[in-house]
RNA sequence: GUGGAUGUAGUUCAGUCGGUUAGAGCGUCAGAUUGUGGUUCUGAAUGUCGUGGGUUCGAGUCCCACCACCCACCCCA
Protein backbone atom coordinates (compact mmCIF):
# COMPACT_ATOMS: atom_id res chain seq x y z
CA UNK A 1 0.00 0.00 0.00
CA UNK A 2 1.87 3.25 -1.32
CA UNK A 3 -0.47 5.79 0.13
CA UNK A 4 -3.78 5.62 2.14
CA UNK A 5 -6.31 8.33 0.48
CA UNK A 6 -7.96 10.06 3.14
CA UNK A 7 -11.28 12.70 3.12
CA UNK A 8 -11.07 16.25 3.75
CA UNK A 9 -10.98 17.28 7.53
CA UNK A 10 -14.23 17.00 9.77
CA UNK A 11 -16.11 15.01 7.01
CA UNK A 12 -17.06 11.55 7.18
CA UNK A 13 -17.69 8.11 5.40
CA UNK A 14 -20.98 5.87 6.31
CA UNK A 15 -20.83 2.56 6.88
CA UNK A 16 -24.24 0.11 6.21
CA UNK A 17 -24.41 -0.08 9.70
CA UNK A 18 -23.98 3.46 10.11
CA UNK A 19 -26.56 4.23 6.77
CA UNK A 20 -29.52 2.04 8.66
CA UNK A 21 -29.35 3.97 11.53
CA UNK A 22 -29.40 7.10 10.09
CA UNK A 23 -31.82 6.24 7.87
CA UNK A 24 -34.38 5.35 10.86
CA UNK A 25 -33.54 8.63 12.00
CA UNK A 26 -34.49 10.51 9.00
CA UNK A 27 -37.38 8.58 8.18
CA UNK A 28 -38.73 8.94 11.86
CA UNK A 29 -38.86 12.77 11.63
CA UNK A 30 -39.69 12.57 7.90
CA UNK A 31 -43.01 10.82 9.23
CA UNK A 32 -43.70 13.41 12.47
CA UNK A 33 -43.14 16.72 9.55
CA UNK A 34 -45.93 14.60 6.84
CA UNK A 35 -47.88 13.76 9.57
CA UNK A 36 -48.83 17.73 10.42
CA UNK A 37 -48.83 18.59 7.00
CA UNK A 38 -45.14 19.78 5.73
CA UNK A 39 -43.83 18.76 2.50
CA UNK A 40 -40.61 18.07 1.04
CA UNK A 41 -38.39 20.02 -0.73
CA UNK A 42 -34.48 20.20 -1.72
CA UNK A 43 -32.13 23.34 -2.46
CA UNK A 44 -28.68 23.04 -4.62
CA UNK A 45 -25.81 22.24 -2.55
CA UNK A 46 -24.29 25.77 -3.89
CA UNK A 47 -26.26 29.11 -3.70
CA UNK A 48 -25.19 32.35 -5.27
CA UNK A 49 -22.52 33.89 -2.47
CA UNK A 50 -24.96 36.58 -2.36
CA UNK A 51 -27.36 34.74 -1.30
CA UNK A 52 -25.66 33.48 1.50
CA UNK A 53 -23.27 36.44 3.05
CA UNK A 54 -23.91 38.52 5.25
CA UNK A 55 -27.02 36.08 6.86
CA UNK A 56 -25.08 34.76 9.71
CA UNK A 57 -23.03 38.10 11.18
CA UNK A 58 -19.43 38.40 10.63
CA UNK A 59 -18.37 35.13 11.72
CA UNK A 60 -20.84 33.38 10.06
CA UNK A 61 -19.35 34.85 6.55
CA UNK A 62 -16.10 33.50 7.51
CA UNK A 63 -17.23 30.27 8.20
CA UNK A 64 -18.98 30.00 3.87
CA UNK A 65 -17.42 27.68 2.31
CA UNK A 66 -16.87 29.81 -1.38
CA UNK A 67 -16.82 27.78 -4.56
CA UNK A 68 -13.65 28.71 -7.09
CA UNK A 69 -15.24 30.05 -10.43
CA UNK A 70 -14.53 27.41 -13.17
CA UNK A 71 -12.67 28.61 -16.03
CA UNK A 72 -10.58 31.77 -16.31
CA UNK A 73 -11.19 32.69 -12.83
CA UNK A 74 -8.37 35.48 -12.90
CA UNK A 75 -10.19 37.28 -16.47
CA UNK A 76 -10.79 41.08 -16.48
CA UNK A 77 -8.89 41.49 -12.86
CA UNK A 78 -6.51 44.37 -12.80
CA UNK A 79 -3.19 44.04 -11.83
CA UNK A 80 -3.66 46.24 -8.45
CA UNK A 81 -6.43 43.26 -7.70
CA UNK A 82 -4.35 40.87 -8.22
CA UNK A 83 -1.36 42.01 -6.08
CA UNK A 84 -4.04 42.74 -3.49
CA UNK A 85 -2.95 41.02 -0.28
CA UNK A 86 -6.46 40.85 0.79
CA UNK A 87 -7.99 37.41 1.32
CA UNK A 88 -11.76 38.16 1.49
CA UNK A 89 -11.65 41.09 -1.38
CA UNK A 90 -9.88 38.33 -3.79
CA UNK A 91 -12.33 35.79 -2.78
CA UNK A 92 -15.02 38.08 -3.81
CA UNK A 93 -13.80 38.23 -7.20
CA UNK A 94 -13.46 34.97 -8.21
CA UNK A 95 -16.08 32.99 -5.94
CA UNK A 96 -19.63 33.50 -6.86
CA UNK A 97 -21.29 30.48 -5.48
CA UNK A 98 -20.66 28.92 -1.99
CA UNK A 99 -21.85 25.80 -0.05
CA UNK A 100 -24.70 26.20 1.88
CA UNK A 101 -24.35 27.25 5.02
CA UNK A 102 -27.59 26.03 6.53
CA UNK A 103 -31.73 25.39 5.11
CA UNK A 104 -33.38 28.04 6.43
CA UNK A 105 -31.76 31.28 4.45
CA UNK A 106 -31.76 29.01 1.46
CA UNK A 107 -35.21 28.01 1.74
CA UNK A 108 -36.22 32.35 2.21
CA UNK A 109 -34.48 32.29 -0.94
CA UNK A 110 -36.82 29.67 -2.34
CA UNK A 111 -40.17 31.35 -0.89
CA UNK A 112 -39.19 34.62 -2.75
CA UNK A 113 -37.80 33.15 -6.09
CA UNK A 114 -41.37 30.91 -5.82
CA UNK A 115 -43.70 33.25 -4.31
CA UNK A 116 -46.28 32.91 -7.04
CA UNK A 117 -46.67 29.25 -7.10
CA UNK A 118 -46.98 28.95 -3.03
CA UNK A 119 -49.82 28.53 -1.10
CA UNK A 120 -49.29 30.71 2.17
CA UNK A 121 -48.86 29.60 4.71
CA UNK A 122 -46.33 27.58 3.18
CA UNK A 123 -45.22 24.54 5.05
CA UNK A 124 -42.29 22.79 3.86
CA UNK A 125 -39.28 19.98 5.50
CA UNK A 126 -36.16 19.54 4.25
CA UNK A 127 -33.49 17.42 4.92
CA UNK A 128 -29.64 18.35 3.57
CA UNK A 129 -26.57 18.20 4.56
CA UNK A 130 -24.76 21.97 5.63
CA UNK A 131 -21.24 22.88 5.17
CA UNK A 132 -19.36 24.79 7.85
CA UNK A 133 -15.94 25.82 7.54
CA UNK A 134 -15.42 25.66 11.85
CA UNK A 135 -12.55 23.41 12.97
CA UNK A 136 -13.78 20.69 13.90
CA UNK A 137 -14.12 18.79 16.87
CA UNK A 138 -16.68 16.09 19.45
CA UNK A 139 -20.20 16.61 18.23
CA UNK A 140 -19.06 19.18 15.17
CA UNK A 141 -18.08 18.20 11.63
CA UNK A 142 -17.80 20.62 8.86
CA UNK A 143 -20.00 18.68 6.77
CA UNK A 144 -23.14 17.77 8.57
CA UNK A 145 -27.32 17.11 7.76
CA UNK A 146 -30.08 19.35 9.26
CA UNK A 147 -33.14 18.50 9.29
CA UNK A 148 -35.47 21.51 9.03
CA UNK A 149 -39.33 22.26 9.31
CA UNK A 150 -40.31 25.65 8.53
CA UNK A 151 -43.52 27.68 8.36
CA UNK A 152 -43.64 31.00 6.70
CA UNK A 153 -46.68 33.30 5.77
CA UNK A 154 -48.40 33.26 9.23
CA UNK A 155 -47.90 34.81 11.99
CA UNK A 156 -50.26 32.55 14.17
CA UNK A 157 -48.96 31.30 17.34
CA UNK A 158 -50.25 28.08 16.82
CA UNK A 159 -47.49 27.43 14.23
CA UNK A 160 -45.12 27.79 17.64
CA UNK A 161 -47.03 25.33 19.75
CA UNK A 162 -47.40 22.20 16.99
CA UNK A 163 -43.35 22.97 16.33
CA UNK A 164 -43.64 21.88 20.30
CA UNK A 165 -45.37 19.16 19.35
CA UNK A 166 -43.38 17.42 16.40
CA UNK A 167 -40.00 18.05 18.87
CA UNK A 168 -41.99 16.27 21.33
CA UNK A 169 -43.74 13.24 19.76
CA UNK A 170 -40.17 12.65 17.55
CA UNK A 171 -38.16 12.39 20.65
CA UNK A 172 -40.83 10.53 22.39
CA UNK A 173 -40.42 7.82 19.34
CA UNK A 174 -37.01 7.78 19.52
CA UNK A 175 -37.22 7.11 23.16
CA UNK A 176 -34.75 10.11 24.32
CA UNK A 177 -35.74 12.01 27.54
CA UNK A 178 -35.29 15.86 26.25
CA UNK A 179 -35.60 19.33 28.15
CA UNK A 180 -37.42 21.36 25.51
CA UNK A 181 -36.44 25.30 25.88
CA UNK A 182 -38.09 27.99 25.17
CA UNK A 183 -37.28 31.86 25.13
CA UNK A 184 -38.22 34.95 23.21
CA UNK A 185 -36.06 37.45 21.80
CA UNK A 186 -38.77 40.25 22.50
CA UNK A 187 -38.01 39.50 26.16
CA UNK A 188 -34.18 39.67 25.88
CA UNK A 189 -34.69 43.09 23.50
CA UNK A 190 -37.15 44.30 26.78
CA UNK A 191 -34.53 43.23 29.35
CA UNK A 192 -31.75 45.41 27.25
CA UNK A 193 -33.95 48.05 27.15
CA UNK A 194 -34.89 47.90 31.06
CA UNK A 195 -31.18 48.36 31.57
CA UNK A 196 -30.59 50.73 29.38
CA UNK A 197 -28.57 48.87 26.88
CA UNK A 198 -30.91 48.27 24.05
CA UNK A 199 -27.68 48.85 21.54
CA UNK A 200 -25.73 45.64 23.21
CA UNK A 201 -28.82 43.08 22.90
CA UNK A 202 -26.08 40.69 20.97
CA UNK A 203 -23.85 41.00 23.46
CA UNK A 204 -25.60 40.25 26.22
CA UNK A 205 -27.52 37.33 25.30
CA UNK A 206 -24.44 35.70 23.77
CA UNK A 207 -22.91 35.95 27.27
CA UNK A 208 -25.96 34.84 29.04
CA UNK A 209 -26.43 31.68 26.99
CA UNK A 210 -22.77 30.25 28.03
CA UNK A 211 -24.78 30.65 32.02
CA UNK A 212 -24.75 26.69 32.12
CA UNK A 213 -22.10 26.12 30.68
CA UNK A 214 -19.90 29.05 32.44
CA UNK A 215 -21.08 29.57 35.81
CA UNK A 216 -22.86 33.23 36.60
CA UNK A 217 -19.52 34.87 37.93
CA UNK A 218 -17.60 34.55 34.45
CA UNK A 219 -20.59 35.46 32.27
CA UNK A 220 -20.66 38.88 34.40
CA UNK A 221 -16.82 39.06 33.45
CA UNK A 222 -17.82 38.99 29.91
CA UNK A 223 -20.59 41.07 30.29
CA UNK A 224 -18.26 43.57 31.87
CA UNK A 225 -15.48 43.25 29.27
CA UNK A 226 -18.24 43.85 26.39
CA UNK A 227 -18.27 47.51 27.98
CA UNK A 228 -21.91 46.92 29.70
CA UNK A 229 -21.77 49.14 32.81
CA UNK A 230 -21.93 47.44 36.40
CA UNK A 231 -24.57 49.19 37.20
CA UNK A 232 -26.54 47.34 34.25
CA UNK A 233 -25.08 44.26 35.32
CA UNK A 234 -26.15 44.68 38.87
CA UNK A 235 -29.91 45.18 37.32
CA UNK A 236 -29.69 41.93 35.38
CA UNK A 237 -28.80 39.47 37.78
CA UNK A 238 -32.23 38.77 39.33
CA UNK A 239 -33.21 37.82 35.93
CA UNK A 240 -30.35 35.62 35.61
CA UNK A 241 -30.83 33.82 38.45
CA UNK A 242 -34.95 33.62 38.14
CA UNK A 243 -36.15 30.54 38.50
CA UNK A 244 -39.35 28.17 39.79
CA UNK A 245 -42.10 27.15 37.29
CA UNK A 246 -42.90 28.82 34.10
CA UNK A 247 -45.72 30.66 35.32
CA UNK A 248 -43.95 32.20 38.49
CA UNK A 249 -40.92 33.36 35.66
CA UNK A 250 -43.68 35.13 33.64
CA UNK A 251 -45.37 36.61 37.01
CA UNK A 252 -42.08 38.24 38.01
CA UNK A 253 -40.88 39.15 34.47
CA UNK A 254 -44.43 40.87 33.62
CA UNK A 255 -43.49 43.00 36.67
CA UNK A 256 -39.82 43.79 35.36
CA UNK A 257 -40.57 44.43 32.02
CA UNK A 258 -43.91 46.45 32.63
CA UNK A 259 -42.70 49.45 31.37
CA UNK A 260 -41.27 47.66 28.07
CA UNK A 261 -43.86 47.20 25.26
CA UNK A 262 -41.76 45.01 23.34
CA UNK A 263 -40.96 42.39 26.51
CA UNK A 264 -44.67 43.02 27.16
CA UNK A 265 -45.33 41.50 23.69
CA UNK A 266 -42.53 38.79 24.22
CA UNK A 267 -44.15 37.62 27.91
CA UNK A 268 -47.26 37.70 26.20
CA UNK A 269 -46.61 35.67 23.39
CA UNK A 270 -44.71 32.91 25.68
CA UNK A 271 -47.63 32.77 27.99
CA UNK A 272 -50.26 31.50 24.80
CA UNK A 273 -47.73 29.37 23.54
CA UNK A 274 -47.20 27.60 27.27
CA UNK A 275 -50.69 27.59 27.70
CA UNK A 276 -51.60 26.16 24.90
CA UNK A 277 -49.31 23.74 25.75
CA UNK A 278 -50.31 22.80 28.78
CA UNK A 279 -47.36 23.68 30.50
CA UNK A 280 -48.59 26.62 32.57
CA UNK A 281 -49.68 24.56 35.42
CA UNK A 282 -47.48 22.06 36.96
CA UNK A 283 -48.74 18.95 36.12
CA UNK A 284 -51.04 19.79 33.02
CA UNK A 285 -48.66 19.74 30.29
CA UNK A 286 -49.96 17.50 27.38
CA UNK A 287 -46.21 16.64 26.18
CA UNK A 288 -43.81 13.79 27.02
CA UNK A 289 -41.40 16.17 27.58
CA UNK A 290 -40.81 18.69 29.85
CA UNK A 291 -40.49 21.96 28.60
CA UNK A 292 -39.18 25.15 30.46
CA UNK A 293 -38.78 29.10 29.88
CA UNK A 294 -35.44 29.63 30.20
CA UNK A 295 -34.68 33.46 29.68
CA UNK A 296 -30.66 32.66 29.70
CA UNK A 297 -31.47 31.01 26.33
CA UNK A 298 -30.29 33.23 23.55
CA UNK A 299 -29.53 31.66 20.37
CA UNK A 300 -26.80 32.62 18.05
CA UNK A 301 -28.15 33.40 15.12
CA UNK A 302 -29.71 37.15 14.91
CA UNK A 303 -32.51 36.60 12.67
CA UNK A 304 -34.67 35.09 14.77
CA UNK A 305 -37.06 37.56 16.49
CA UNK A 306 -39.75 35.73 18.16
CA UNK A 307 -39.97 32.89 20.18
CA UNK A 308 -36.69 30.76 20.07
CA UNK A 309 -36.18 27.15 21.70
CA UNK A 310 -33.31 24.67 21.79
CA UNK A 311 -33.47 21.04 22.88
CA UNK A 312 -31.32 19.40 25.07
CA UNK A 313 -30.48 15.01 25.60
CA UNK A 314 -31.36 14.46 29.70
CA UNK A 315 -29.19 11.73 29.48
CA UNK A 316 -26.32 12.57 27.92
CA UNK A 317 -23.77 15.45 27.57
CA UNK A 318 -23.81 16.37 24.13
CA UNK A 319 -24.71 20.17 23.73
CA UNK A 320 -28.25 21.19 21.59
CA UNK A 321 -29.54 19.07 19.67
CA UNK A 322 -32.77 20.93 17.96
CA UNK A 323 -33.58 24.52 17.97
CA UNK A 324 -35.44 27.04 16.03
CA UNK A 325 -37.15 30.55 16.49
CA UNK A 326 -39.16 33.00 14.95
CA UNK A 327 -37.95 35.28 12.75
CA UNK A 328 -39.83 38.17 11.10
CA UNK A 329 -38.44 39.52 7.88
CA UNK A 330 -36.03 37.14 6.84
CA UNK A 331 -37.43 37.09 3.17
CA UNK A 332 -37.29 40.70 3.50
CA UNK A 333 -33.16 40.92 2.73
CA UNK A 334 -34.24 39.42 -0.85
CA UNK A 335 -37.41 41.82 -1.26
CA UNK A 336 -40.21 40.28 0.24
CA UNK A 337 -41.13 42.15 3.10
CA UNK A 338 -44.11 41.10 5.71
CA UNK A 339 -43.55 37.23 6.08
CA UNK A 340 -43.39 35.79 9.05
CA UNK A 341 -41.94 32.53 9.35
CA UNK A 342 -41.10 29.86 12.11
CA UNK A 343 -38.90 27.38 12.00
CA UNK A 344 -37.12 24.14 13.84
CA UNK A 345 -33.85 22.28 12.90
CA UNK A 346 -33.21 18.50 14.05
CA UNK A 347 -29.44 18.13 14.51
CA UNK A 348 -29.49 14.48 12.57
CA UNK A 349 -25.83 14.28 13.57
CA UNK A 350 -25.53 14.59 17.59
CA UNK A 351 -29.06 12.87 17.82
CA UNK A 352 -27.00 9.76 16.28
CA UNK A 353 -24.93 10.17 18.97
CA UNK A 354 -27.13 10.13 21.32
CA UNK A 355 -28.97 7.04 20.41
CA UNK A 356 -25.55 5.26 20.11
CA UNK A 357 -24.75 5.87 23.10
CA UNK A 358 -28.21 5.36 24.34
CA UNK A 359 -28.21 2.29 22.41
CA UNK A 360 -31.76 3.12 21.14
CA UNK A 361 -32.27 1.44 18.00
CA UNK A 362 -34.78 -0.45 17.27
CA UNK A 363 -34.59 -4.18 16.54
CA UNK A 364 -34.47 -4.77 12.92
CA UNK A 365 -33.71 -1.38 11.59
CA UNK A 366 -30.53 -2.61 11.41
CA UNK A 367 -29.73 -6.00 9.59
CA UNK A 368 -31.59 -5.37 6.04
CA UNK A 369 -31.22 -8.54 4.48
CA UNK A 370 -33.79 -11.60 5.91
CA UNK A 371 -32.53 -14.67 4.60
CA UNK A 372 -29.27 -16.35 3.07
CA UNK A 373 -29.91 -19.17 0.62
CA UNK A 374 -26.52 -21.16 1.14
CA UNK A 375 -24.40 -22.33 -2.35
CA UNK A 376 -23.81 -25.69 -2.67
CA UNK A 377 -22.91 -25.70 -6.08
CA UNK A 378 -24.61 -25.27 -10.04
CA UNK A 379 -27.58 -27.56 -9.71
CA UNK A 380 -28.06 -26.72 -5.72
CA UNK A 381 -28.03 -22.86 -6.66
CA UNK A 382 -30.55 -23.47 -9.63
CA UNK A 383 -32.97 -25.32 -7.06
CA UNK A 384 -32.88 -22.52 -5.13
CA UNK A 385 -32.80 -19.38 -7.79
CA UNK A 386 -37.32 -20.04 -8.50
CA UNK A 387 -37.22 -20.20 -4.20
CA UNK A 388 -35.37 -16.73 -3.63
CA UNK A 389 -37.93 -15.22 -6.44
CA UNK A 390 -40.57 -16.33 -4.42
CA UNK A 391 -39.47 -14.82 -1.20
CA UNK A 392 -38.45 -11.70 -2.43
CA UNK A 393 -41.82 -11.16 -3.82
CA UNK A 394 -43.10 -11.83 -0.20
CA UNK A 395 -41.53 -8.58 0.43
CA UNK A 396 -38.51 -10.65 2.35
CA UNK A 397 -35.28 -9.03 1.49
CA UNK A 398 -33.35 -12.07 0.44
CA UNK A 399 -29.64 -13.40 -1.34
CA UNK A 400 -28.12 -16.31 -2.62
CA UNK A 401 -24.39 -16.84 -1.95
CA UNK A 402 -22.75 -16.14 -5.43
CA UNK A 403 -20.06 -18.60 -4.85
CA UNK A 404 -20.27 -22.17 -3.74
CA UNK A 405 -17.43 -22.04 -1.56
CA UNK A 406 -16.77 -23.48 1.90
CA UNK A 407 -20.01 -23.42 4.06
CA UNK A 408 -17.96 -22.08 6.69
CA UNK A 409 -17.36 -18.89 4.70
CA UNK A 410 -20.63 -18.13 3.99
CA UNK A 411 -22.49 -18.79 7.62
CA UNK A 412 -19.79 -16.18 8.46
CA UNK A 413 -21.33 -13.95 5.62
CA UNK A 414 -24.71 -14.50 7.05
CA UNK A 415 -23.20 -13.42 10.87
CA UNK A 416 -21.49 -10.55 9.59
CA UNK A 417 -24.28 -9.04 7.97
CA UNK A 418 -26.66 -10.02 10.90
CA UNK A 419 -28.92 -11.88 8.38
CA UNK A 420 -31.71 -14.04 11.01
CA UNK A 421 -32.60 -17.18 8.33
CA UNK A 422 -29.96 -18.84 6.18
CA UNK A 423 -31.87 -21.87 3.79
CA UNK A 424 -29.30 -24.84 3.26
CA UNK A 425 -30.40 -27.03 -0.12
CA UNK A 426 -28.09 -29.72 -0.73
CA UNK A 427 -28.66 -33.11 -2.95
CA UNK A 428 -31.12 -34.76 -0.40
CA UNK A 429 -33.21 -31.22 0.48
CA UNK A 430 -33.36 -31.33 -3.32
CA UNK A 431 -34.64 -34.93 -4.27
CA UNK A 432 -37.23 -35.05 -1.48
CA UNK A 433 -38.12 -31.40 -2.64
CA UNK A 434 -37.49 -29.49 0.82
CA UNK A 435 -35.72 -26.65 2.46
CA UNK A 436 -33.48 -26.90 5.44
CA UNK A 437 -34.39 -23.37 6.98
CA UNK A 438 -31.54 -22.74 9.70
CA UNK A 439 -32.30 -19.52 12.31
CA UNK A 440 -28.96 -18.08 13.32
CA UNK A 441 -30.06 -16.81 16.79
CA UNK A 442 -31.25 -20.08 18.44
CA UNK A 443 -29.30 -22.23 16.01
CA UNK A 444 -32.66 -24.79 15.23
CA UNK A 445 -33.40 -26.32 11.89
CA UNK A 446 -36.32 -27.16 10.15
CA UNK A 447 -36.84 -28.81 7.18
CA UNK A 448 -39.55 -27.27 5.29
CA UNK A 449 -41.92 -28.00 1.92
CA UNK A 450 -39.78 -25.98 -0.96
CA UNK A 451 -43.40 -24.41 -1.80
CA UNK A 452 -43.68 -24.05 2.40
CA UNK A 453 -40.65 -21.84 2.45
CA UNK A 454 -42.37 -18.88 3.88
CA UNK A 455 -43.22 -20.97 6.71
CA UNK A 456 -39.75 -21.43 7.76
CA UNK A 457 -38.91 -17.89 8.25
CA UNK A 458 -40.67 -16.87 11.81
C1' G B 1 -8.61 32.79 14.50
C1' U B 2 -6.34 31.23 19.81
C1' G B 3 -4.48 27.39 23.12
C1' G B 4 -3.29 22.12 24.51
C1' A B 5 -2.33 16.96 23.56
C1' U B 6 -1.30 12.92 20.14
C1' G B 7 0.91 10.36 15.69
C1' U B 8 4.00 2.67 16.02
C1' A B 9 0.14 -3.41 11.80
C1' G B 10 -6.66 -3.10 9.17
C1' U B 11 -7.91 -1.32 14.41
C1' U B 12 -6.94 -0.28 19.77
C1' C B 13 -2.57 0.36 21.99
C1' A B 14 2.50 -1.31 24.58
C1' G B 15 7.61 -0.36 23.53
C1' U B 16 12.00 0.74 30.17
C1' C B 17 18.02 4.86 30.51
C1' G B 18 18.92 5.97 23.25
C1' G B 19 21.37 -0.27 22.30
C1' U B 20 21.54 -4.15 17.77
C1' U B 21 15.92 -9.01 15.22
C1' A B 22 9.42 -3.95 16.26
C1' G B 23 5.41 -6.28 20.27
C1' A B 24 0.27 -7.63 22.23
C1' G B 25 -5.20 -7.81 22.13
C1' C B 26 -9.04 -7.49 18.58
C1' G B 27 -9.81 -8.21 13.37
C1' U B 28 -8.21 -10.85 8.74
C1' C B 29 -6.58 -15.51 6.36
C1' A B 30 -5.56 -20.87 6.73
C1' G B 31 -6.10 -25.53 9.40
C1' A B 32 -8.42 -28.77 13.30
C1' U B 33 -13.96 -29.57 10.75
C1' U B 34 -14.87 -32.39 2.21
C1' G B 35 -22.95 -30.23 4.46
C1' U B 36 -23.43 -26.36 9.64
C1' G B 37 -21.67 -20.23 11.86
C1' G B 38 -21.11 -17.43 16.72
C1' U B 39 -17.20 -20.85 21.37
C1' U B 40 -12.38 -23.29 21.50
C1' C B 41 -7.44 -24.78 19.85
C1' U B 42 -3.21 -24.43 16.27
C1' G B 43 -0.67 -21.68 12.66
C1' A B 44 0.17 -17.47 9.24
C1' A B 45 0.26 -12.69 6.86
C1' U B 46 0.55 -7.41 7.46
C1' G B 47 5.00 -1.84 9.51
C1' U B 48 8.21 4.31 5.02
C1' C B 49 7.51 3.62 13.69
C1' G B 50 3.29 10.68 10.15
C1' U B 51 7.16 13.48 6.73
C1' G B 52 11.85 15.93 6.39
C1' G B 53 16.12 17.48 8.75
C1' G B 54 19.51 17.42 13.14
C1' U B 55 22.34 15.26 17.56
C1' U B 56 24.80 10.34 18.16
C1' C B 57 29.15 4.89 17.14
C1' G B 58 23.82 3.84 17.24
C1' A B 59 17.11 7.08 17.10
C1' G B 60 10.44 4.20 17.38
C1' U B 61 12.83 6.65 21.77
C1' C B 62 16.26 13.10 22.22
C1' C B 63 15.99 18.20 19.40
C1' C B 64 13.85 21.38 15.30
C1' A B 65 10.47 22.19 11.33
C1' C B 66 6.37 20.67 8.60
C1' C B 67 1.98 17.68 7.95
C1' A B 68 -2.20 15.08 9.89
C1' C B 69 -5.71 14.05 13.41
C1' C B 70 -7.97 14.87 18.26
C1' C B 71 -9.47 18.09 22.37
C1' A B 72 -10.73 22.93 24.41
C1' C B 73 -11.84 28.23 23.38
C1' C B 74 -14.44 31.42 19.79
C1' C B 75 -18.84 30.23 17.41
C1' C B 76 -22.40 26.67 16.58
C1' A B 77 -26.00 21.77 15.21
Amino acid sequence: MAQKPGIPKGTRDFSPVEMAKRNYIFNTIKEVYALYGFQQIETPAMENLSTLMGKYGEEGDKLLFKILNSGDFMHGMTADEVASTSTLKLAAKFCEKGLRYDLTVPFARYVVQHREELALPFKRYQIQPVWRADRPQKGRYREFYQCDADVVGSESLLNEVELMQIVDTVFTRFGVRVCIKINNRKILTGIAEMIGQADKIVDITVAIDKLDKIGLDAVNAELAEDGIPAEAIEKLQPIIKLSGSNAEKLQTMKEVLQDSAIGMKGIEETEYILSKLGALAADASTLNNAIELDLTLARGLNYYTGAIFEVKALDVQIGSITGGGRYDNLTGIFGLPGLSGVGISFGADRIFDVLNQLDLYPKGAVSATQLLFVNFGEAEAGYCLPLLAKVRAAGIAAEIYPDAVKMKKQMNYANAKQIPFVAIVGESEMAEGKVNMKNMTTGEQMLVDAEKILDGIR
